[in-house]
DNA sequence: CGTTTTTGACCAGCGC
DNA sequence: GCGCTGGTCAAAAACG
């Protein structure tokens, strides 16, 4: 029974850009890291131009699901779990613990709807999957993925 | 014993 | 400039 993920896009093309506040899709903002690096020795690339580091591709969904982690066949190392305002349900975020795949997504249940899972990815790939899964693939059918824009 | 989760601290961007 | 919000790091605990 596939019914157990049931997907549904209100705002699906919004992901591009919206405001903070914006109940639809409840975005996170867009602030990762941006051109400034840690505080290693090597400073070898100084971006003295204000390039936005926004190159990252990005795109949500919501599924009804009744757990918070999707088996989508990719292996998962939850790094951070922030408690995000008007939201009582705390959001967490994830990296791919493979070597290399820096792809990340984060995690939230919907407020009003305990029932709904918004999850965030953002990049993209580079190892296939481990392990199929059958109902997440019915998903990425009706994904749509937003290269850099 | 290796890996993942948990949790607080730290940091950066934005608004006021 | 300060405070708030969000994202990541890192050390220790938890789990197999």
């Amino acid at each position: 029974m596939e019914d157990r993920y049931q997907m549904f896009f209100p705002c699906s093309s919004s992901v591009t850009k919206v405001d903070n506040s914006t109940q639809c899709g409840a975005q996170p903002t867009a602030s990762s890291s941006s051109s400034h690096q840690n505080i290693n020795t090597n400073e070898a690339e100084k971006p003295k131009s204000k390039m936005k580091k926004e190159r990252e591709s990005r795109f949500s969904f919501q599924t009804r699901s009744q757990v918070d982690i999707l088996d989508d066949g990719y292996r998962w190392r939850k790094y951070g779990q922030k408690a995000v305002k008007n939201n009582i349900f705390p959001r967490s975020y994830y990296k791919c613990t493979q070597e290399g795949c820096r792809v990340k997504k984060q995690v939230q249940r919907l407020l009003g709807d305990e029932g709904v899972v918004v999850t965030t990815y953002q990049g993209v790939h580079t190892h296939p999957v481990d392990k199929p899964s059958d109902n997440f693939h019915h998903i990425l059918t009706q994904m749509h993925i937003f290269p850099s824009f």
